[in-house]
DNA sequence: TTGTAGGCGTTATCAT
DNA sequence: ATGATAACGCCTACAA
């Protein structure tokens, strides 16, 4: 017990880990039959083995993945950037994909770049720098252009984005069919009887809002209805601007009679208003937003939405990423995974007597179970 | 033209990396200036230190964190563990963590123990194997022994608790003041008239849950009543639960005037029982929550509700996790530290006429404009 | 079945 | 002001 460990070179008094080499030297054995051991080989004597394995649990042995990374040169480090972490969105997205990551041994580095673009520039100079195995990203609402990821390229490490994406550059990516949950939402209107349908649109150099703007656009054009542009409006879609941009709706010669908002909160805030009012919804305006957020379920009347697939969001992304490593640059074509998105038809929309998505309530039902708000 | 070499599309030429072996090389100098240089030594030639500078800029160096850990015996990454991202407590948690860590220099590798004590068992050794710096944790709800932390700190981590901590333990932790919060807001509750005040609590062997229902019963002292056994239920507070236990507390002999709730779930639950039942917020009953989740200022009445202060929490818990690296071991002495919630009173506990509280509103003005909605 | 030795990329300690 | 060299802990040809 006394026979203390002598570090030739180590800086100071600092109490080093258990090493595979003082395992090796308290065993008497060298540091390869250690390793083997440990790694479960396939030419290790049985009895050495449980030697090993029950020295190691004695003295709280821990491999050094840094260590076994360097000399491999491949971690099992995997980078996960996110504009935010708050919010039911990316939150999901992020559980999705750590999950799946823990459960294949990787540990997940995660980062926020804040919408910021020099952020984001940091944030994967920083993930390059940790040896990651690869990067999992969705971009900023800043960023406009691709160059810094370029560099992640020339460093062959696998990149995968999600949800929001660079359009125009040949990327693996996981997104969702925007243009079918909206086009799905806005024809939902329409069948409601609905004629002026309105849309909150967000910023359109986003791929996201650009394809809910088309879904909208489609399928009015399948109506034989004539977009009018006095009915669009932009706006990052915060509660407020959802309250500002009905308000100016409702002022119109001739007030729409439906609202397709691209995201929940500005819907709520459009609900706020025209009760405030005096206006029923879905009544005199009838509702609708994208996300399928926790506070669709708890206003009145419940809000219609389109639930994004988060969490399967997140699988897919892992699992193109390991698609990718195990390609192993074999294939330099670059996939594109599409997620099916779920319209939930709720009261915000559904006038009485009609109702033209019978099948929805199951699903639904069986989704609740998980959106319990967890915690408290 | 034969004499090129391809490293571009060698197919199984692995493309190393650029290394500060190949800056020297290609300076004619050692390793030791470029090292030096990078790290802006003071023994160092202005003119050699630009040269590797700009010579590292046009390679595209980027400095391997693991090797510069391995041989420093210290990494820049830090372990953040909660029971699951998703909420907006631990989202806003973990947001506060990572964008201290980030700007302070260190990774964060997130994982989620999803309430499983062998989850976080696992976690916790992984963390260890990736050579964290130190490691942050929240709980798992079914943790009841504190022995595979004891691991931790025969490894020499820096460990630090926040919210859910291992009580009986000497650690450093950052927890909310549970029990002021709790105490103030049944305070307020009396104060508005009610008198059978009613509680639905959570798990009692967490922290967390075991102060909340000591405020509301110190509370209760403090207006010389009796606590009624039959006003407290526990549950694990989802909405279902809050439900059930509306309905059962309005079968009682005497029903309750009041209800506080450990959870803001729960008492969405309550409210919507009451609604279904015909019964008016907050005449009938008043209500009020803990947590102070988005849905409090969504729902009708406004719920009142507790707010955690989560960002702050995430700042001192790495505030807390730097002092002990600085420390060095240096004291032994764990540290608590306590932050102070805030009350923020909504229509659903406030009866006509009785407003003991006027100082709310500013505050939580302020806060409304961070808690937008984002995405979409 | 086991051992030897070299190196992954960086930094710290010597020396020049 | 700059170099040579030895670790950090692990893996893996190549020997024995």
């Amino acid at each position: 017990m006394a026979a203390r460990r002598h570090a030739k070179n180590a800086p100071s008094e600092a109490v080093r880990p258990v090493s595979m080499a003082d395992l090796a030297r308290e065993l008497g054995v060298s540091m390869t039959t250690i390793s083997r051991a440990l790694s479960d080989h396939h030419s290790i004597g049985p009895a050495t083995k449980q030697a090993v394995l029950k020295l190691a649990k004695k003295l709280n042995y821990q491999p050094n993945h840094l260590a076994a990374a360097l000399r491999k040169g491949k971690s099992k480090l995997l980078g996960v950037m996110v504009p935010y972490i708050e919010g039911r969105f990316f939150a999901s997205v992020v559980h999705g994909i750590e999950t799946a990551a823990s459960k294949a041994g990787y540990s997940v580095i995660m980062c926020q770049s804040n919408e910021d673009v020099v952020q984001e520039r940091k944030n994967l100079d920083n993930l390059l720098r940790a040896q990651v195995a690869g990067i999992l990203v969705s971009v900023s609402r800043s960023t406009t252009d691709f160059h810094h990821f370029e560099k992640v390229r020339k460093h062959h490490v696998p990149l995968v984005f999600f949800d929001r994406i660079l359009e125009g550059n040949d990327v693996n990516a996981v997104v969702l069919n925007d243009r079918a949950g909206a086009y799905q939402t806005t024809k939902h209107l329409l069948a409601q009887g609905c004629r002026r349908v309105a849309h909150l649109g967000g910023p359109l150099h986003m791929n996201i809002y650009k394809y809910r703007r088309q879904g909208y656009l489609d399928a009015l054009q399948d109506h034989g209805i004539a977009p009018d542009e006095s009915l669009m409006l932009y706006s990052n879609l915060t509660v407020e601007t959802g309250r500002e941009g009905m308000a100016q709706l409702l002022d119109l010669p001739e007030p729409p009679d439906a609202v397709f908002s691209a995201g929940d909160s500005a819907v709520l805030g459009a609900l706020q208003l025209l009760k405030s009012r005096g206006l029923r919804v879905p009544e005199d305006v009838a509702l609708a937003g994208f996300s399928n957020e926790a506070l669709t379920t708890v206003t009145e009347p419940q809000l219609t939405s389109v639930d994004q697939r988060c969490e399967e969001m997140g699988q897919a992304t892992f699992r193109l990423f390991t698609e990718l490593v195990e390609a192993e640059g074999a294939a330099f074509s670059n996939r594109q995974v599409v997620l099916q998105p779920q319209l939930f038809v709720r009261a915000s929309s559904l006038r009485s007597g009609v109702d033209d998505s019978p099948e929805i309530s199951p699903q639904e039902r069986e989704l609740q179970k998980h959106r319990v708000l967890r915690r408290n």
